[in-house]
DNA sequence: TGTACATCAGTGAACGCGCGTTCACTGATGTAC
DNA sequence: TGTACATCAGTGAACGCGCGTTCACTGATGTAC
């Protein structure tokens, strides 16, 4: 086979990731700020200063968290803005994504929640940029339902923004609960949350301006 | 005079605050689980060991900061909601007392945002408790207004959680627009929550169940 | 295919530093008579 | 009011510890011929 990517790179690529890994389990404790390189290097089995050989230093390898967190969101929203039923059935199957969501990602949810306010502005900044680029791609999909006819593009944005805020407080919520181990909590914060989407929906179409 | 308080109290509460607001301050920069005790009694100029005369430990001094950050807003919620007038004038008034908070309280209002769901435990839970109180003390207003006559009084929490939910986001984001220094971010954020209120205002108006 | 050299991910030891916590202490404030 | 003793907020020195960063290094992988 011509190129498959080298073993040195390969191999390069798995301590990057394992890094990453470690990084990230280690937040569900703490906060960004206070992570130290030692201490994720300790975790993975590596030296000290093998972690110069993949990040300049801690914010950076939260920049990467970033990255890996919410790059594959974007699938999974257009997927339910390409579905075509009612409201009803949208707002169900919205709110069912997310709880699933949550349940894979447990530690990549908490860490966004955490970090979107968090004390490292490198990270603040490239959270608060990757979820510009939802909110406009929501915004995107909604444009294409029959009810934002009338509405300038800046009320659907407004709309759209208020639907990824409402989306990573639910999110947030649930991963709380679900630290309790309250699944009747999460159960209760779900049906919450599918009622606000409800509000919402009536006030979008009862909107004029 | 019979009793004021002595003196020896007296200076220990000017240290006790020192500490907090100098917790504070520090804040800004950074987030509670990375605050050092050392930092704290640097900034007030005090020795180390002075600090376990008022806290136990850095957590207990952000379970102090949590009251001392949210004690204060109840009082400017319960002025909102006493006011009567209709729906438009209450949402412009609820959005220039925020944007007064914020421009008033920064630092406060920036640790709420941040430690809601920041890595010491004992804090976010401080937090979760006061914004339920909070939550609680917004339904009961809502109660009031006849458009709530037909709600139950789940759906009026419901309401009143996402009003309280809505409120923290905007006032965490006028505040990052404030420290870019970005006046007209502020003001189009205000606008933004503004139309956003309207929007759940109008789904109340229509909401059925 | 085999050889000689280059690359570079990861090592391990060393460094200076600031951390949280402890402890016996000091001296101003408070209290009892 | 004056005196003798108790309290206790704040001191300052000491401790052991883990931190981030640097550096020359090793040895497996990659490359050129």
């Amino acid at each position: 086979m011509s190129h498959t990517i080298g073993v040195r790179q390969a191999q390069k690529q798995k301590t990057r990731q394992a890094l990453l890994d470690a990084g990230l389990r280690l937040l569900a404790e703490q906060s960004l700020s206070s992570l130290g390189l030692r201490e994720v290097t300790r975790v993975v089995g590596v030296a000290p200063a093998a972690f110069y050989r993949h990040f300049r230093d801690i914010p950076d390898l939260g920049v990467a968290l970033v990255e890996e967190s919410l790059g594959s969101l974007h699938v999974v929203i257009r997927a339910i803005l390409a579905e075509q039923p009612g409201a009803e059935e949208r707002i169900d199957r919205t709110v069912a994504v997310v709880e699933q969501y949550v349940r894979e990602n447990p530690a990549h949810v908490r860490f966004i929640a955490r970090e979107r306010h968090g004390g490292v502005r490198a990270v603040r900044k490239a959270i608060a940029a990757e979820l510009a680029r939802f909110a406009a791609e929501v915004a995107a999909g909604l444009r294409e339902q029959p009810v934002s006819d009338a509405w300038s593009d800046d009320d659907v944005l407004m709309l759209a923004e208020m639907y990824v805020d409402h989306l990573v407080m639910t999110a947030s919520a649930i991963l709380d609960a679900a630290d309790d181990g309250d699944a009747a909590a999460c159960d209760r914060i779900a049906e919450r949350a599918r009622r606000q989407l409800r509000l919402i929906s009536l006030g979008r179409l009862h909107w004029t301006d």
